[in-house]
DNA sequence: CTAAATGCAAATATTTTGCAGGTTA
DNA sequence: TAACCTGCAAAATATTTGCATTTAG
């Protein structure tokens, strides 16, 4: 079943509506690469429709959320970022705080330490919305020795 | 070297000062229990100090992360929790989604996959900040097959 | 005495909400 | 046509900043 398909059906399944602003908001998240903020999809909507309002975008994406078609990640800064499961295999974001590029990890790396979590503590990690915050390899040559908090003063 | 001496060490080093306020922030990260929000750690200020203010909370919490007395951690909300780092070894946190509560996990049982992380990608992850989040052994219990964004809805 | 820190108020940034009018089924 | 959805504006939340005054060294 397509992407779209499923968004039709959950909607009907609760009596919501298939409204333009709500199929523009999807296609957005197929056309954008990378977990992006609700501001960045905000924009790209705009591009194509002035007319719709950045509190659609975000009721958009919260049911997107619920319908379990896109993830919510929180990433190092203050702002959310959204993200299409559809498709894609679960993984888990590595997210450099000095130049913010956000990596995609497949499960199988993680899965030991996951299965670990629930057998030790009945943890059961939200797999798709995982983040975890370092320094990606070049960065890390960059500023080499400077403490992280300077780092990110020095970047912004 | 306590953790006072160590802050006024690192405050000299720049020429900063040592003021009843950042002495009392300090004191108040000792008796706080778990990672706290800017404003518990401020309420717990205020009982001692009225005149006191948030911003003052808010810049010497940035200057204990600079010394790496403090480490600041993204649970699943919008606000940033403050943790003291001294006398604790270094952990990752689960938080649970349903219910909030934070348990610390220690290293030993994230190090092979951090390991992993830094031989494969060469992400070098930042420890104390760390946060996945999920569901609790008892958040499971009481919302099981409910989907995650709707569970949230249901508790606040 | 002087640079640094504080308290206050106002600004920012992000997300949420109330509501009147428009739209979907 | 009735419930739902949208755009707009305003509120809420969390954090940051400018500035006049106070204070540590």
């Amino acid at each position: 079943m397509s992407c779209e398909e499923t968004f039709l059906k959950e909607l009907k399944k609760r009596g919501y509506r298939f409204t333009p602003q709500r199929e523009l908001v999807l296609e957005i998240m197929h056309q954008v690469e990378k977990p992006s903020t609700a501001d960045e999809i905000f924009s790209c909507v705009q591009e194509r429709v002035t007319s719709v309002d950045i509190s659609t975008v975000y009721r958009t994406l919260e049911l997107l959320q619920e319908f379990g078609l896109v993830a919510a990640i929180h990433g190092g800064d203050r702002q959310l970022r959204f993200e299409l499961l559809v498709n894609r295999e679960p993984h888990v974001h590595l997210v450099c705080r000095s130049c913010g590029k956000i990596f995609g990890v497949s499960m199988d790396e993680v899965q030991p330490l996951l299965d670990q979590l629930k057998m030790n503590y009945g943890f059961q990690p939200e797999v798709n919305e995982i983040t975890l915050p370092g320094l990606c390899k070049e960065c890390q040559g960059k500023m080499a020795g400077v403490p992280v908090h300077i780092k990110q003063h020095q970047e912004h």
